[in-house]
DNA sequence: TCTAACTGTAACGAACCTAGTTACAGTTAA
DNA sequence: TTAACTGTAACTAGGTTCGTTACAGTTAGA
Protein backbone atom coordinates (compact mmCIF):
# COMPACT_ATOMS: atom_id res chain seq x y z
CA UNK A 1 0.00 0.00 0.00
CA UNK A 2 2.43 2.65 1.05
CA UNK A 3 3.05 5.00 3.34
CA UNK A 4 0.18 8.02 4.17
CA UNK A 5 0.59 10.91 2.16
CA UNK A 6 1.43 12.68 5.46
CA UNK A 7 5.05 13.62 4.46
CA UNK A 8 4.15 15.12 1.51
CA UNK A 9 1.65 17.37 2.99
CA UNK A 10 4.29 18.16 5.96
CA UNK A 11 6.87 19.68 3.57
CA UNK A 12 4.18 21.42 1.69
CA UNK A 13 3.45 23.25 4.84
CA UNK A 14 6.61 23.83 6.12
CA UNK A 15 8.09 25.19 2.45
CA UNK A 16 4.65 27.47 2.91
CA UNK A 17 5.90 28.90 6.04
CA UNK A 18 9.30 29.32 5.09
CA UNK A 19 8.43 31.05 2.18
CA UNK A 20 6.23 33.46 3.99
CA UNK A 21 8.71 33.19 6.84
CA UNK A 22 7.80 36.89 7.82
CA UNK A 23 3.91 36.23 9.40
CA UNK A 24 2.60 33.27 10.62
CA UNK A 25 0.01 31.01 8.61
CA UNK A 26 -3.19 30.31 9.44
CA UNK A 27 -4.74 26.07 8.73
CA UNK A 28 -7.18 27.71 6.72
CA UNK A 29 -4.30 29.31 4.22
CA UNK A 30 -2.26 26.12 4.43
CA UNK A 31 -5.16 23.63 3.53
CA UNK A 32 -6.33 26.13 0.94
CA UNK A 33 -2.97 25.68 -1.28
CA UNK A 34 -3.62 21.87 0.02
CA UNK A 35 -6.28 21.51 -1.16
CA UNK A 36 -7.48 19.89 1.93
CA UNK A 37 -9.01 20.60 5.44
CA UNK A 38 -7.70 22.93 8.32
CA UNK A 39 -8.23 20.33 10.86
CA UNK A 40 -6.01 17.75 8.87
CA UNK A 41 -3.48 20.42 8.75
CA UNK A 42 -3.77 21.08 12.41
CA UNK A 43 -3.22 17.69 13.22
CA UNK A 44 -0.09 17.18 11.33
CA UNK A 45 1.26 20.52 12.29
CA UNK A 46 0.78 19.18 15.85
CA UNK A 47 3.48 16.14 14.86
CA UNK A 48 5.59 18.80 13.66
CA UNK A 49 5.22 20.95 16.70
CA UNK A 50 5.72 18.03 19.16
CA UNK A 51 9.30 17.09 16.97
CA UNK A 52 10.77 20.76 17.41
CA UNK A 53 10.14 22.12 13.38
CA UNK A 54 7.19 24.61 14.22
CA UNK A 55 5.46 26.58 16.93
CA UNK A 56 2.03 27.90 16.97
CA UNK A 57 -0.07 30.53 18.68
CA UNK A 58 -4.02 30.24 19.52
CA UNK A 59 -6.69 32.82 19.64
CA UNK A 60 -7.33 35.72 17.09
CA UNK A 61 -4.39 36.70 14.71
CA UNK A 62 -2.81 32.84 15.56
CA UNK A 63 -0.93 30.85 13.18
CA UNK A 64 2.29 28.69 12.32
CA UNK A 65 5.65 29.41 12.53
CA UNK A 66 8.88 27.62 11.46
CA UNK A 67 11.11 26.97 15.02
CA UNK A 68 14.30 26.48 12.90
CA UNK A 69 15.87 27.67 9.72
CA UNK A 70 14.72 26.29 7.03
CA UNK A 71 18.32 25.02 6.10
CA UNK A 72 18.15 23.57 9.68
CA UNK A 73 14.98 21.40 8.81
CA UNK A 74 15.66 18.26 6.35
CA UNK A 75 12.63 16.05 4.18
CA UNK A 76 13.93 13.54 6.75
CA UNK A 77 12.81 15.91 9.82
CA UNK A 78 9.69 16.15 8.41
CA UNK A 79 9.22 12.36 7.57
CA UNK A 80 9.80 11.04 10.91
CA UNK A 81 7.79 13.87 12.62
CA UNK A 82 4.58 12.24 10.83
CA UNK A 83 5.08 8.91 10.55
CA UNK A 84 5.88 6.32 12.37
CA UNK A 85 6.86 2.67 12.33
CA UNK A 86 8.48 0.84 10.06
CA UNK A 87 8.20 0.88 5.76
CA UNK A 88 8.72 -2.77 4.85
CA UNK A 89 6.81 -5.32 7.07
CA UNK A 90 8.12 -7.86 8.66
CA UNK A 91 6.36 -11.11 9.17
CA UNK A 92 3.03 -11.18 10.20
CA UNK A 93 3.82 -14.06 12.69
CA UNK A 94 6.59 -15.41 14.04
CA UNK A 95 7.79 -18.26 11.36
CA UNK A 96 8.05 -21.48 12.47
CA UNK A 97 10.67 -23.07 14.80
CA UNK A 98 10.59 -26.57 12.84
CA UNK A 99 11.98 -25.35 9.51
CA UNK A 100 15.40 -23.97 9.25
CA UNK A 101 14.94 -20.91 7.05
CA UNK A 102 11.96 -20.07 9.55
CA UNK A 103 13.99 -20.06 12.49
CA UNK A 104 16.76 -17.67 11.01
CA UNK A 105 15.05 -15.45 8.58
CA UNK A 106 13.70 -13.14 10.59
CA UNK A 107 16.74 -11.85 12.11
CA UNK A 108 18.27 -11.77 8.56
CA UNK A 109 15.44 -9.73 6.75
CA UNK A 110 15.29 -7.53 9.98
CA UNK A 111 19.08 -6.28 9.08
CA UNK A 112 18.16 -5.97 5.50
CA UNK A 113 14.76 -4.09 5.90
CA UNK A 114 17.01 -2.04 8.33
CA UNK A 115 19.71 -0.99 6.14
CA UNK A 116 16.78 -0.45 3.25
CA UNK A 117 14.70 1.79 5.27
CA UNK A 118 17.69 3.85 6.54
CA UNK A 119 19.15 3.92 3.25
CA UNK A 120 15.79 6.05 2.05
CA UNK A 121 15.51 8.05 4.85
CA UNK A 122 19.41 8.98 4.01
CA UNK A 123 18.38 9.97 1.07
CA UNK A 124 15.67 12.07 2.42
CA UNK A 125 17.98 13.71 4.80
CA UNK A 126 20.24 15.27 2.48
CA UNK A 127 17.24 18.08 0.73
CA UNK A 128 16.23 20.55 3.33
CA UNK A 129 13.36 23.12 2.96
CA UNK A 130 15.59 25.78 1.99
CA UNK A 131 16.70 23.39 -0.99
CA UNK A 132 12.62 23.32 -1.64
CA UNK A 133 11.66 26.85 -1.53
CA UNK A 134 15.03 28.03 -3.63
CA UNK A 135 13.82 26.09 -6.48
CA UNK A 136 10.27 27.21 -6.06
CA UNK A 137 10.93 30.50 -6.34
CA UNK A 138 13.33 29.71 -9.22
CA UNK A 139 10.60 27.80 -11.12
CA UNK A 140 8.47 31.44 -10.02
CA UNK A 141 11.40 33.06 -11.83
CA UNK A 142 11.74 31.15 -14.99
CA UNK A 143 8.32 28.95 -15.69
CA UNK A 144 8.56 26.10 -16.85
CA UNK A 145 7.22 26.41 -20.68
CA UNK A 146 4.16 24.64 -20.54
CA UNK A 147 2.34 22.28 -23.57
CA UNK A 148 -0.24 22.75 -25.32
CA UNK B 1 1.36 2.27 7.77
CA UNK B 2 4.03 0.79 5.37
CA UNK B 3 3.91 -1.47 3.11
CA UNK B 4 2.19 -5.12 3.22
CA UNK B 5 4.43 -8.57 5.05
CA UNK B 6 4.25 -9.70 1.08
CA UNK B 7 8.09 -9.15 0.54
CA UNK B 8 8.46 -11.05 3.68
CA UNK B 9 6.72 -13.97 2.39
CA UNK B 10 8.06 -13.85 -0.94
CA UNK B 11 12.00 -13.66 0.16
CA UNK B 12 10.99 -16.69 2.98
CA UNK B 13 9.57 -18.87 0.74
CA UNK B 14 12.75 -17.92 -2.22
CA UNK B 15 15.04 -18.99 0.38
CA UNK B 16 13.09 -22.53 1.37
CA UNK B 17 12.97 -23.01 -2.25
CA UNK B 18 16.82 -22.10 -2.59
CA UNK B 19 17.59 -24.90 0.42
CA UNK B 20 15.50 -27.54 -0.76
CA UNK B 21 16.52 -26.97 -4.16
CA UNK B 22 16.40 -30.76 -5.63
CA UNK B 23 12.75 -31.01 -4.97
CA UNK B 24 9.43 -28.72 -5.20
CA UNK B 25 8.23 -27.66 -2.28
CA UNK B 26 4.16 -27.13 -1.68
CA UNK B 27 2.26 -24.28 -0.71
CA UNK B 28 1.65 -26.29 2.10
CA UNK B 29 5.00 -26.88 3.22
CA UNK B 30 5.70 -23.64 2.91
CA UNK B 31 2.34 -22.16 4.67
CA UNK B 32 4.17 -24.41 7.87
CA UNK B 33 7.29 -22.50 7.97
CA UNK B 34 5.36 -19.36 7.69
CA UNK B 35 2.71 -20.45 10.10
CA UNK B 36 0.26 -19.11 7.71
CA UNK B 37 -1.94 -20.33 5.08
CA UNK B 38 -1.15 -22.38 2.05
CA UNK B 39 -3.97 -19.71 -0.48
CA UNK B 40 -2.09 -17.13 0.73
CA UNK B 41 1.63 -18.92 -0.13
CA UNK B 42 -0.13 -19.19 -3.71
CA UNK B 43 -1.16 -15.66 -4.35
CA UNK B 44 2.05 -14.52 -3.24
CA UNK B 45 4.01 -17.07 -5.73
CA UNK B 46 1.88 -16.39 -8.09
CA UNK B 47 3.51 -13.15 -8.23
CA UNK B 48 6.98 -14.42 -8.02
CA UNK B 49 5.69 -16.44 -11.24
CA UNK B 50 4.72 -13.66 -13.00
CA UNK B 51 7.90 -12.00 -12.57
CA UNK B 52 9.76 -14.92 -13.84
CA UNK B 53 11.36 -16.27 -10.06
CA UNK B 54 9.84 -19.39 -9.91
CA UNK B 55 7.65 -21.72 -11.85
CA UNK B 56 4.79 -24.26 -10.34
CA UNK B 57 3.61 -27.56 -11.66
CA UNK B 58 -0.12 -28.71 -10.67
CA UNK B 59 -1.61 -31.82 -9.93
CA UNK B 60 -0.27 -34.89 -7.28
CA UNK B 61 3.46 -34.36 -6.94
CA UNK B 62 3.13 -30.69 -8.01
CA UNK B 63 4.54 -27.52 -6.14
CA UNK B 64 7.44 -24.80 -6.73
CA UNK B 65 10.36 -24.52 -7.63
CA UNK B 66 13.07 -21.80 -8.09
CA UNK B 67 13.05 -20.76 -12.13
CA UNK B 68 16.73 -18.84 -11.17
CA UNK B 69 19.84 -19.40 -9.88
CA UNK B 70 19.73 -18.28 -5.60
CA UNK B 71 22.53 -15.91 -6.94
CA UNK B 72 20.73 -14.40 -9.64
CA UNK B 73 17.68 -13.48 -7.45
CA UNK B 74 17.95 -9.90 -5.70
CA UNK B 75 15.55 -9.02 -2.66
CA UNK B 76 14.75 -6.12 -4.65
CA UNK B 77 13.11 -8.70 -7.25
CA UNK B 78 11.30 -10.50 -4.76
CA UNK B 79 9.75 -6.76 -3.53
CA UNK B 80 9.55 -5.55 -7.22
CA UNK B 81 7.12 -8.80 -7.71
CA UNK B 82 4.74 -8.35 -4.91
CA UNK B 83 4.44 -4.72 -4.01
CA UNK B 84 2.61 -2.54 -6.19
CA UNK B 85 2.86 1.70 -6.39
CA UNK B 86 5.01 3.85 -4.39
CA UNK B 87 6.47 4.01 -1.05
CA UNK B 88 6.01 7.92 -0.36
CA UNK B 89 2.79 8.78 -1.25
CA UNK B 90 2.52 12.13 -3.27
CA UNK B 91 -0.56 14.45 -2.40
CA UNK B 92 -3.91 13.14 -2.02
CA UNK B 93 -5.12 16.24 -4.36
CA UNK B 94 -3.22 18.17 -6.83
CA UNK B 95 -2.48 21.36 -4.67
CA UNK B 96 -3.57 24.74 -5.58
CA UNK B 97 -2.72 26.56 -8.51
CA UNK B 98 -3.19 30.05 -6.78
CA UNK B 99 -0.14 29.68 -4.35
CA UNK B 100 3.34 29.67 -5.64
CA UNK B 101 4.17 27.07 -3.40
CA UNK B 102 1.06 24.72 -4.30
CA UNK B 103 2.03 25.12 -7.51
CA UNK B 104 5.33 23.85 -8.01
CA UNK B 105 5.80 21.43 -4.85
CA UNK B 106 4.34 18.65 -6.32
CA UNK B 107 7.27 18.09 -9.28
CA UNK B 108 10.01 18.96 -6.73
CA UNK B 109 8.26 16.28 -4.28
CA UNK B 110 8.63 13.82 -7.03
CA UNK B 111 11.97 14.01 -7.76
CA UNK B 112 12.98 13.78 -4.24
CA UNK B 113 10.28 11.08 -3.25
CA UNK B 114 11.63 9.26 -6.24
CA UNK B 115 15.17 9.47 -5.48
CA UNK B 116 14.61 8.44 -2.00
CA UNK B 117 12.58 4.85 -3.30
CA UNK B 118 15.57 4.13 -5.31
CA UNK B 119 17.85 4.25 -2.77
CA UNK B 120 15.75 1.74 -1.07
CA UNK B 121 15.56 -0.14 -3.80
CA UNK B 122 19.04 0.13 -4.70
CA UNK B 123 19.74 -1.40 -1.39
CA UNK B 124 17.38 -4.64 -1.89
CA UNK B 125 19.11 -5.34 -4.96
CA UNK B 126 22.72 -5.56 -3.15
CA UNK B 127 21.38 -9.08 -1.16
CA UNK B 128 20.83 -12.31 -3.14
CA UNK B 129 18.54 -15.24 -2.35
CA UNK B 130 22.15 -17.10 -2.15
CA UNK B 131 23.30 -14.64 0.66
CA UNK B 132 20.61 -15.07 2.73
CA UNK B 133 20.40 -18.94 2.69
CA UNK B 134 24.39 -19.17 2.97
CA UNK B 135 23.69 -16.99 6.36
CA UNK B 136 20.61 -19.43 7.22
CA UNK B 137 23.17 -22.37 6.59
CA UNK B 138 25.68 -20.91 9.00
CA UNK B 139 23.50 -20.14 11.72
CA UNK B 140 22.12 -23.99 11.61
CA UNK B 141 26.14 -24.81 11.76
CA UNK B 142 27.01 -22.48 14.47
CA UNK B 143 23.88 -21.48 16.48
CA UNK B 144 23.52 -18.10 18.05
CA UNK B 145 24.22 -18.62 21.62
CA UNK B 146 20.48 -18.36 23.50
CA UNK B 147 20.20 -15.72 26.72
CA UNK B 148 19.09 -17.24 29.99
C1' DT C 1 -17.31 43.17 27.60
C1' DC C 2 -18.51 41.06 23.64
C1' DT C 3 -17.30 39.08 19.32
C1' DA C 4 -14.64 37.18 15.67
C1' DA C 5 -10.70 34.50 14.52
C1' DC C 6 -7.91 31.30 15.70
C1' DT C 7 -5.97 26.47 17.80
C1' DG C 8 -6.75 21.78 19.90
C1' DT C 9 -9.08 17.65 19.86
C1' DA C 10 -12.70 14.12 19.93
C1' DA C 11 -15.69 11.52 17.18
C1' DC C 12 -17.39 9.71 13.13
C1' DG C 13 -17.88 7.71 8.18
C1' DA C 14 -16.55 6.07 3.66
C1' DA C 15 -13.09 4.00 1.18
C1' DC C 16 -9.46 1.06 0.94
C1' DC C 17 -5.93 -2.57 2.07
C1' DT C 18 -4.33 -6.73 4.44
C1' DA C 19 -4.26 -11.34 6.13
C1' DG C 20 -6.73 -15.11 6.57
C1' DT C 21 -10.34 -18.42 5.36
C1' DT C 22 -13.75 -21.38 2.77
C1' DA C 23 -15.04 -23.23 -1.39
C1' DC C 24 -14.47 -25.31 -5.55
C1' DA C 25 -12.91 -26.16 -10.42
C1' DG C 26 -8.99 -27.97 -12.93
C1' DT C 27 -4.74 -30.95 -13.32
C1' DT C 28 -1.85 -34.86 -12.56
C1' DA C 29 0.28 -39.20 -10.64
C1' DA C 30 -0.48 -43.49 -8.67
C1' DT D 1 -10.89 -43.79 -9.64
C1' DT D 2 -8.89 -41.37 -6.13
C1' DA D 3 -5.76 -38.42 -3.66
C1' DA D 4 -2.74 -34.58 -3.87
C1' DC D 5 -1.80 -30.73 -5.80
C1' DT D 6 -2.48 -25.69 -8.16
C1' DG D 7 -5.51 -21.60 -9.46
C1' DT D 8 -8.80 -18.49 -8.22
C1' DA D 9 -13.08 -16.29 -6.63
C1' DA D 10 -15.49 -14.69 -2.74
C1' DC D 11 -15.91 -13.34 1.80
C1' DT D 12 -14.68 -11.59 6.64
C1' DA D 13 -12.51 -8.98 10.40
C1' DG D 14 -9.51 -5.54 11.51
C1' DG D 15 -6.80 -1.64 10.65
C1' DT D 16 -5.51 2.88 8.34
C1' DT D 17 -6.36 7.10 5.79
C1' DC D 18 -8.57 11.22 4.58
C1' DG D 19 -12.02 14.09 5.25
C1' DT D 20 -15.70 16.12 7.99
C1' DT D 21 -18.58 18.01 11.85
C1' DA D 22 -18.66 19.62 16.32
C1' DC D 23 -17.22 22.10 20.05
C1' DA D 24 -14.23 23.74 23.98
C1' DG D 25 -10.47 26.89 24.85
C1' DT D 26 -7.62 31.10 23.74
C1' DT D 27 -6.68 35.69 22.17
C1' DA D 28 -6.99 40.39 19.86
C1' DG D 29 -9.63 44.14 19.00
C1' DA D 30 -13.94 46.99 18.56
Amino acid sequence: MGLSSRSAVAIHALTMLARWGDRSLTSAEIADSLASNPVLVRRILGSLRNAGLVWSTEGRGGGWSLARAPRDITLYDAYAAVEEGRILSRHAHPPSDACEVGRNISALLEVEFRDAERAMEERLGRTTIAHLLRRVLANEREPAPVDS
